[in-house]
DNA sequence: GGTGTTTTTTAGATGAATCTAAATTTTTTA
DNA sequence: TAAAAAATTTAGATTCATCTAAAAAACACC
């Protein structure tokens, strides 16, 4: 299904996936997104619109087809496999996945999928608590709160952390704040809108950039 | 090493590598493996020999510099420690192993290739039984004895198929020839050269193109 | 050793993905 | 609401790997 497509094309489908889960996506935010000029964008936004995978009106957003949201699964499913395979199989931090998978997922065969799918044991989640979409293109549920808008006092379990920045990764590995951690939200800067959170004995500063991509339970 | 290279020049080193195994390479050899035209291989060889990975003169032949070579080696290394790795980690026959190989060697970092080496536990040899290079280039030993070149009667064990024919392969596989199989040759037909092998109680004709695939080694 | 065949190279074109600069449309704001 | 700013698109150029057709060199053979 993906296979005919480029794999800058497959690129760009699975930007605008990640752009349109709240409405269309701008020209501009493509373009940051790949590091690519805005008129590159424009006339790739052309060919992905020959051949039906996104809806565009001139100087209105994009947003992906049905056609193309399949694609952009698929994609997404391949580089959330990977990064769960990487981390399980071969040992790499989920700070280190994110890069490895990025290169990956476009090479890997229909057969390769199904093989570490299968020794992983069908997972739903990568290592950041990411869905993995399923091979028909379902999305298993995904916690949706933000450690940001948690209330103060608040015992909360950590159950994604959606962001491939490595040092963020890295900082939030350091602290001790995995994956399924459960922590209590001590105080909160009214400016900044940084959390103080109690975990364990610690007490941690994470700041508004952070606590916005983690994602949790409350208790 | 490697990283700045295109995949297509990636695709031409490997080429001539193979080819130059015994004496330089003709345009029209490297032409024919890769399925391009020979007009597009002068046009590489120029941007190869401009890197300083080739030695060229017009019209006669060309080779790999050093440099060349040692970039030829390390994917080399990436193709078979794949195959090994497809193989005994995620359960591919020894014919699937080449295609997918094929597509993930010019995309697995030095931390994959590094990992995959560890957990096979450093191996020298793929599934086909051919030579895979260590990090700094050297080439485990390999037999060179052609089963096509055994005599009658005599006693041999498959140590190396050298093809990539899936077909030839999964022939081998239903008759039993795998690595490490001992046989007898029973029979040479003169004229076109196949051999019948006995391989316990089975008797197996293989044609001229198989046995000069097959390395062995003389009992 | 000349002549024809094969191989290789050159010349020039194409398609994909990108770029910059300029033009156009939309949005903001004074 | 008109002018300025920002976003988007168009126009045209560039780079990479490829192609076909034609020219040039090497080889083969009688």
């Amino acid at each position: 299904m993906t296979r005919t497509l480029t794999q800058s094309m497959q690129d760009y489908v699975k930007v605008i996936y990640g752009l349109t889960r709240s409405g269309p996506a701008s020209t501009n935010d493509i373009a940051r997104k790949l590091s690519v000029s805005a008129a590159s964008v424009t006339s790739m936004i052309k060919k992905l619109h020959e051949l039906k995978l996104v809806r565009h009106t001139s100087y209105r957003g994009v947003a992906l087809s049905h056609a193309g949201t399949m694609v952009a699964l698929e994609i997404l499913r391949h580089h959330r496999l990977l990064e769960l395979y990487l981390n399980e199989a071969l040992g790499y931090a989920w700070d280190e996945v994110h890069a490895e998978a990025e290169k990956l997922e476009h090479h890997i065969s229909e057969e390769f999928e199904d093989r570490i799918a299968k020794v992983l044991g069908d997972p739903s989640y990568d290592p950041h608590g990411d869905p993995i979409p399923t091979k028909d293109g379902r999305m298993p549920p995904t916690v949706s709160e933000r450690l940001a808008d948690a209330n103060i006092n608040e015992s909360v379990v950590i159950r994604r952390v959606s962001s491939h920045d490595a040092s963020m990764l890295r900082m939030l590995t350091s602290h001790g704040l995995l994956l399924n951690t459960t922590l209590r939200v001590a105080l909160r800067d009214a400016d900044s809108g940084a959390l103080v959170v109690q975990h364990g004995k610690r007490r941690i500063t994470l700041d508004r950039e952070i606590t916005e991509n983690i994602f949790i339970e409350r208790l």
